[in-house]
RNA sequence: GGCGGCAUAGCCAAGUGGUAAGGCAGAGGUCUGCAAAACCUUUAUCUCCAGUUCAAAUCUGGAUGCCGCCUCCA
């Protein structure tokens, strides 16, 4: 019995109840061009992309996911001048762009998987798919839908008469060459299927033999060409970012359906921009904060997946690095919050599951179930969530049921305890003192933190506040927070051993 | 110049006709030598103007501001 599920689709304007028609369901996302690191604001629309995933098989669907990596470069536009990404990158660098594609991909890998996105079933790759594209490309060709310029073999996009339908664009409204040289291209809306090797004698790193000579594939059809070979058309769900529907997907839709003659996909699902204040994060611009970035800012990979879910995905949501901490602060009380439930069972069985009331957790769960099922709507869901923590008639195992379940979708691991934090108690003097630090510290670190905690502890059992409270200022200027436990022990937490090093050990 | 979108408390935001979800921050309180932590309580009439309606943040018209697309871009 599967769980029904509204999903707004581009190609319709509108929220439409989602019938897929394979089984498993097919769903392929635009990857990364991996010629830099990504930005939080490419990450946003992969968790999007992950929690469509998730909600997906929450509603007992099986999903099959395919995301391209786009690791041929392409040019900068489909004008005959412009850089070629992937190269640029290559000569910033020093490196094959062959080097830079493998270690970009290799970072964007990790960077998804530390903000919990599934693996796909298929990291497809544009530069093992050449023959598939040529393929695509002569289809393309023999139905009479291509021409050839100086510079590359072309779509005709005036064969293909619903060209402007997807994107709901006014062809005339456009101006062509107004920002771009057209080169010999007949139309602006035209885009290559395949550019030609210039021929001044600059060589190309990335280069292939084709019926048209050598060159390299255009951008659009490298996706084509990977989804459908990887998946069965018509794909039931196709995603990417907001910024592609004009261009990319519209290609891709001519493309495909020229060829096959068939649809090419069913519900189209676009993610909004992440913005700052002076609007969109490009890569292009030079000036975009990673995950990386977040870290040292002190905002976990988790914590933006939590920021991610502020806002609906079809909205604009604005960064700031007071939101982002703030979702981190939420995150984690929100663990804590979890953790600690009592789990227990109250019933002398043993079993552990008898005393859980399926049916009550399943009606705390219903808000957040209806939330995610009208479009991902993650804002509400995650309020449903706090509700239903707060909600008195579960007992300890029902709450954490209804949380492992809403878990499912959110991918927060809100069950897992904490872990790889660096965490000693020694009992000094008779004080039970615990060092906590998201690092190694080093013995004579600790040896400092634990005597001087001891020593405050000594003073205030004396009534000597003014010692007890210097230590503690002390520790503050270490970037050391220290708190007094209720059981009497003490807990200390080194946010920067370097530093508390330097103001506690140094001299 | 054309097309589209947005404007809700200090911040991020949900909410598309019946009198404002949630989080963060803030304030007050309990507790504490004081802190911290924890817990409880608490904080808006929805950019402006004019309409439609018994009723509008939600519909219509206008104004202002911001953003996106029209070139590669999540």
């Amino acid at each position: 019995m599967k769980k029904c599920l509204y999903l707004y689709n581009t190609a319709t304007a509108s929220k439409e109840l989602f019938v897929p028609e394979n089984d498993p369901v097919a769903v392929y996302c635009c990857g990364p061009t991996v010629y830099n690191y990504a930005h939080i604001g490419n990450l946003r629309t992969y968790v999007f992309e992950d929690v469509l995933k998730r909600a997906l098989m929450w509603c007992g669907y099986e999903v099959r996911h395919v995301v391209n990596i786009t690791d041929v470069g392409h040019l900068v536009s489909d004008a005959d001048t412009g850089e070629d990404k992937m190269e640029s990158g290559a000569a910033r660098e020093g490196k094959s762009v062959w080097d830079v594609a493998a270690y970009y991909t290799e970072r964007f890998m990790a960077d998804v998987a530390s903000l919990n996105v599934l693996q796909p079933d298929l990291w497809p790759k544009a530069t093992e798919h050449i023959p598939q594209m040529i393929a695509l490309v002569k289809t393309l060709e023999e139905k009479g839908f291509t021409y050839r310029t100086g510079d590359g073999i072309y779509f005709d996009t005036a064969k293909f008469p619903s060209y402007c339908d997807f994107a709901r664009i006014d062809p005339s409204s456009l101006r062509a060459g107004e920002r771009v040289d057209m080169g010999e291209k007949r139309s602006p809306t035209d885009f290559a299927l395949w550019k030609f090797s210039p021929t001044d004698g600059k060589r190309r790193q990335m280069e292939w033999a084709s019926p048209w000579g050598v060159g390299f594939p255009g951008w659009h059809i490298e996706c084509s060409a990977m989804a459908l070979s990887h998946l069965p058309q018509p794909l039931d769900i196709h995603c990417g970012g907001m910024d592609h529907i004009r261009v990319h997907h519209t290609n891709e839709i001519a493309q495909a359906e020229a060829a096959t003659g068939k649809k090419f996909a069913r519900y189209w699902m676009h993610g909004e921009f992440l913005v700052l204040d002076k609007g969109k994060m490009a890569k292009t611009g030079g000036n975009f904060v990673t995950l990386d970035t977040l870290k040292e800012r002190g905002v976990s990979p988790l914590g933006y997946r939590m920021f991610c879910y502020t806002a609906h995905y079809r909205t604009p949501l604005s960064f700031s690095f007071e939101g982002a901490l703030s979702a981190e602060q939420a995150l984690a009380s929100l663990k804590k919050t979890v953790l600690s439930i009592d789990g227990q069972s109250t019933n002398t069985s043993g079993g552990g599951v008898s005393d859980v009331d399926i049916e009550r957790v399943e009606n705390a769960l219903e808000p957040f179930s209806e939330a995610i099922r009208d479009d991902l709507n993650m804002p509400r869901a995650v309020a449903a969530l706090w509700e239903g923590l707060r909600d008195n008639a579960m007992t300890g195992p029902e709450r954490l049921a209804f949380v492992r379940e809403a878990d499912k979708v959110l991918g927060l691991d809100l069950l897992k305890t904490v872990g790889g934090d660096t965490e000693v108690t020694e009992v000094f003097d008779g004080y039970r003192i615990t060092l906590t630090a998201g690092v190694v510290v080093s013995a004579t670190l600790k040896d400092a933190i634990v005597a001087k905690a001891a020593q405050r502890k000594r003073a205030r059992a004396e009534k000597d506040f003014g010692a007890a409270d210097g230590i503690r200022t002390r520790f503050a200027e270490a970037g050391v927070t220290i708190k007094d436990m209720p059981d009497g022990s003490t807990r200390c937490a080194v946010s920067d051993p370097a530093l508390a090093e330097r103001v506690l050990v140094g001299l």
